[in-house]
DNA sequence: ATGTCTCCGAAACGGAGA
């Protein structure tokens, strides 16, 4: 059962591009980020089309999030992070699929740093943490995955200098994800790649991509017995450098059944 | 290299976000 998470910036611009991916690589689940259309913009029938049942929460113009499934119906668990009412971004939604419970994100990015869109992110993490320590409590075989915002090491920047100032690796965001793994995750990528090197994400400026000029971003996290049933994890990173491409590559875990 | 891409509103571009 592969599970993979994809941040499409925009689902308008990409639709062709994610339909060809599908259709390559044929994910038993795909969570998608940034799909930056309103709820009635969702184009629910093309998935249809070529056998992908799909929920969605989506947001006008910004964020948003999408969990699509391979012939199945996603049972939707929570739309929304909880653990503060007056967060109105669309960044969480999580959804059974076939016995896996999928949480799916989109976490804020936060910079400028310092500022309150940093402390927005923070404050993010601690509600994220909370809510995946109740699926460790309750030993459900679950998935956490999505861009996550964080480049966990300084193994997984392609250069630690340039980005030292960026919110995506300064020691509280870093901190912040440590603890959550230190809940009993498992980062599937990270544990198959110990030396680092990998790259889920490349910036379209100042050639990023053709230089290799990249980061990790994009995770998935697995519960311990999904995390025993791992089989491969990885990116796809040939897709980065289509035509039309998002600034993210898709990542996957395949995960026995 | 203030470099690129996507969205929106009202617009044939500029601002915001990443």
């Amino acid at each position: 059962m592969r599970i993979a998470s994809f941040n499409i910036n925009g689902i308008k611009a990409r639709l062709p591009r994610l339909l060809e991916w599908l259709e390559e690589t044929r994910p038993a689940v795909a969570c998608l980020q940034e799909i930056k259309t309103q709820d009635e913009g969702f184009p629910a029938e093309e998935f249809a089309k070529i056998g992908y049942q799909a929920i969605w929460h989506g947001q006008k113009g910004f964020n948003g999030v999408a969990i699509l499934a391979d012939g199945v119906a996603p049972v939707e668990m929570q739309r929304g992070l909880p653990g503060d009412e007056l967060d109105e971004q669309a960044r969480y939604l999580e959804a059974d699929v076939s016995g896996v419970r999928i949480c799916n994100l989109y976490l804020p990015n936060g910079n400028p740093q310092p500022g309150p869109k940093f402390d927005y992110k923070l404050a993010w993490m601690d509600r994220l943490r909370r809510r995946c320590a109740l699926h460790l409590a309750a030993e459900i075989p679950t998935v956490v995955l999505g861009d996550f915002n964080v480049i966990p090491e300084d193994r997984d920047v392609w250069s630690v200098s340039a980005m030292a100032s960026d919110a995506l690796m300064q020691p509280a965001s870093r901190d912040a994800y440590a603890r959550l793994l230190a809940d009993g995750w498992t980062d599937a990528i990270a544990t198959l790649n110990p030396r680092g090197g990998v790259w889920t994400f490349w910036d379209y400026q100042a050639g990023a991509w053709q230089r290799d000029h990249g980061f990790r971003i994009d995770h998935l996290l697995l519960s311990p017995d999904c995390a025993d049933r791992m089989v491969a994890a990885g990116v796809d990173k040939a897709h980065r450098g289509r035509e039309k491409a998002s600034d993210h590559a898709p990542v996957w875990v395949e995960l026995r059944i």
